[in-house]
DNA sequence: CGCTGTCTTGAACGTCTTCAACCATAGTGG
DNA sequence: CCACTATGGTTGAAGACGTTCAAGACAGCG
């Protein structure tokens, strides 16, 4: 049984109506994930909403050539799997719990009932979306440089803008994603992903810690955005 | 004035309520733009919902480092803008004219009216959202691979899934693009896509066309897809 | 006609990948 | 306790691939 209370905070249902926050509650489930299990996979029918209430859940796919790519890192508060209800009614790529990690659990029907019943869902839902679209946006942007150097600071520039926290030593970017899961976001190899950061690592630009990645010099990221290549 | 009948047949207002037909024709106007015409620019306030009606619109933006990059070319029945208008109020890339074209403009403040007023067209406004998410993802997807030749590859995969045409010769995708905005699509070169196509005419695997590519051979096309590199 | 934009080609260069080997660390079971 | 294993990080060398720059071909258009 999920807490009305908990729920509210969640910005998604932060302007939920007092009978659809009820209604919710009595049809979501909560539900536990071990860290490196499966939430859904690629091809298996939508037939569930999902919300991460704490934890991090990584949506990836293997293309034909055999590729890993990583389409998002999703935390608390983040819905997925609601575009594929919509569209197409099967799961476009696979969802992995990162951590341990507890997820809200609305199937498909509720999900749907409560769009269609309740209006202020449905406004939310549109704002999560185009949140949504901004981000795909600035992960076309970074795609798009051609030197891997580029695209690698301009991912953890965009987790900057995110998360980041300021902190004694420069700006912290608590997010722990190793070097083949970065390789993964830029659109290129571990060993090149490996090569610039440990250049990075001794010229103090950006350096890694248990806690996620500080970066020490932020202008010396700009920089490497901003050459040509 | 619009036509209310025309309107209608937009995917986007097919199921639209008479009375907010009525409202949207009298509050939109209908603009034409010569080729090579800004509808408006990176950094606008986001003052209008467009909606192309005829014609072909290219959305682009410039990168810090120099590069050019175009995330999406719109057609009939798309809308541009709409995004800009919930999220953040200013256009986030350049849009122009790729043809002469016919654009639906609706005020902001008068989209929002509507979009608020009447939930059937909320709904339509997120059946596109996912659509655009869609869309998006299968760019990412492109943008992921690391060479350019599958890049390019899935680029035509993907317009030909969305337009193409079977004709005597092979599938043709009615798509108007020249090799520097290919290259802008696909994050390559325009001499790198000169070299990489010019190669597919020889071996006549695609041909361009004054109406655009002919897919002669789409098992080949495939094949450079799933070569890893 | 000369101009402009698009397409084309060549050669040198730099970046990234590939493949192979290796190190460090932490956890597991005998 | 140690050998064993798995995981993540690291490095080197060779070669593939894409970019860069420079030059030129070609068509359409004023």
């Amino acid at each position: 049984m999920l807490d009305a209370n908990s729920v509210r905070t969640l910005p998604r249902f932060s302007e939920i109506s007092a009978v659809a926050l009820a209604w919710l509650c009595e049809h979501a489930e909560k539900r536990v994930y071990a860290p490196g299990e499966f939430i859904f996979l690629e091809g298996d029918a939508a037939a569930h909403f999902f919300m991460v209430l704490q934890g991090e859940v990584k949506i990836y796919k293997v293309l034909e050539s055999g590729r890993e790519i990583i389409l998002g890192i999703f935390r608390a508060g983040e819905a997925i799997g609601e575009v594929a209800i919509l569209d197409g009614h099967e799961y476009p790529a696979n969802a992995v719990a990162q951590q341990s990690t507890t997820m809200l659990d609305l199937p498909r029907k509720s999900y749907l009932l409560l769009l269609k019943n309740h209006p202020e869902v449905a406004l939310s839902f549109i704002r999560d979306l185009t949140l949504r679209l901004r981000a795909m946006r600035v992960r076309v942007e970074t795609l798009s440089e051609s030197r891997v150097q580029s695209r690698i600071a301009l991912l953890l520039q965009s987790f900057a803008r995110e998360l980041g926290e300021q902190e004694q030593g420069g700006l912290l970017v608590p997010v722990k994603l190793n070097r083949s899961e970065i390789a993964a976001m830029v659109g290129a190899r571990m060993e090149t992903v490996i090569r610039i950061m440990s250049r990075w690592q001794k010229e103090k630009t950006v350096t890694t810690h248990k806690q996620g990645f500080l970066v020490e010099d932020p202008d010396a990221l700009k920089e490497m955005i901003a050459q040509e290549g």
